[in-house]
DNA sequence: TCACAATGTTAGGATCTCTCACATATGTAA
DNA sequence: TTACATATGTGAGAGATCCTAACATTGTGA
């Protein structure tokens, strides 16, 4: 077992200069390849290049090691989804539709850091940061919502509306990450299906 | 820290006489207090009261333990939604609901087990029996689908209907126990949500 | 320049999973 | 009942992990 081109590097110095970013790429890719349960910090340290105890003058432990990879996470996802958005007219249902699609095209290509991102039950440490992020993304979701009913601000109905296609799409993702969904073909039939529940919790909102 | 009660048994004898399922209910209650994650097999064995060898001589691995805790849930699961859709006439949008909230209530109520049994990469060892037991409490809910929709056998728009159904529900059951939903009071809410639900992809359905 | 902060390393403690050899109980056949 | 196989426990230990402590090397600001 070789290390990775990307992450290794010939280190003449004692110091390495950029150990903090290199552990976090590390960390990211095991954390797809090996999944967030089986990662572990010794082996980001072989991929490295540096000894076991070298991380704990960057990260406090293993799990802030992780936290950073999520947030990065969360931060690409927003990032995404503000973007996939900017083509469509404001208010209009194909803007719904790009959110869902580009939320599990995530989750699929990057399953194990959308684990990270979600499904993580470490409380303390890691609910101040992540759920900043996802509360921030949330919001603009919710107002996408709320212009697609003729609002610019966001009422308790457009927050019951966004929370049934945000289950709707979490769960997708998860069922397809989990491997659920063998014998009901979503890749092939996603877009339909994700037109079909827009229209359905969303039948006042305009088609393009 | 002490043993609890339920699982610790004074022995006098070498042979224990039922530590197969003693561990397995140590570990269901390990996976609920810490997590799956921070299940250990070494803390099982401090509460059964055995070595740490023991268990090799039930299981083959740790994973073969959690295994036997995620198949219960899904009996368990499965068990549930037949039982509860009993009182309601059939074809009816109150058996849907109630199979949503059942759903969403055992997710709450054993979070552990209920990730257990959904998200768990463990490739191969798991999907077995995981999702053998699991497509066969699915194609009950698709048949609940196709009586509401006047069908006693399933096409392929049932199983669409059924999947936004499912995909709606486990979602919500997955944000909620990831603690995502603290400003979507749903709890209190989740009566009229899955109503509200359930009649946007059933419209077609009759209501009591 | 030179003390000090930053960032590496080595060594080791505590814990964990799992295996191996051995101990003890249980059941079955003569 | 006795004898032996099988089932099921224990203790010891290999190998891996996370993390800390003490020490080494380098970069930097007064």
């Amino acid at each position: 077992m070789n290390i990775s081109p990307t992450v290794q590097k010939k280190r003449e110095s004692y110091h390495h200069g950029d150990l903090r970013a290199q552990l976090i790429e590390a960390t990211r890719q095991l954390v797809e390849e090996k999944g967030p349960d089986r990662f572990s910090v010794a082996e980001a340290c072989r991929r490295a290049r540096v000894s076991t105890a070298a991380p704990y003058k960057h990260f406090k432990d293993k799990t802030e090691m992780l936290l950073e990879v999520a947030a990065d996470g969360m931060r690409r996802h927003a990032t995404e989804m503000i973007e996939v958005v900017a083509p469509f007219p404001q208010g209009t249902l194909e803007r719904i539709i790009a959110l869902g699609r580009i939320y599990i095209r995530f989750a699929v290509a990057e399953p194990g850091v959308f684990r990270l991102m979600f499904s993580w039950a470490d409380e303390d440490q890691v609910d101040e940061l992540l759920t900043g992020l996802g509360e921030g993304t949330y919001t603009f979701v919710k107002l996408e919502v709320a212009k697609c009913l003729g609002r610019d601000h966001i009422t308790e109905e457009d927050e019951r509306r966004a929370l049934m296609l945000w289950s709707m799409v979490h769960g997708m993702a998860f069922l397809s990450i989990d491997n659920k969904l063998k014998n009901e073909r979503v890749g092939d039939d996603l877009e339909p299906l994700l037109a079909d529940i827009a229209a359905r919790v969303l039948p006042e909102a305009k088609s393009a």
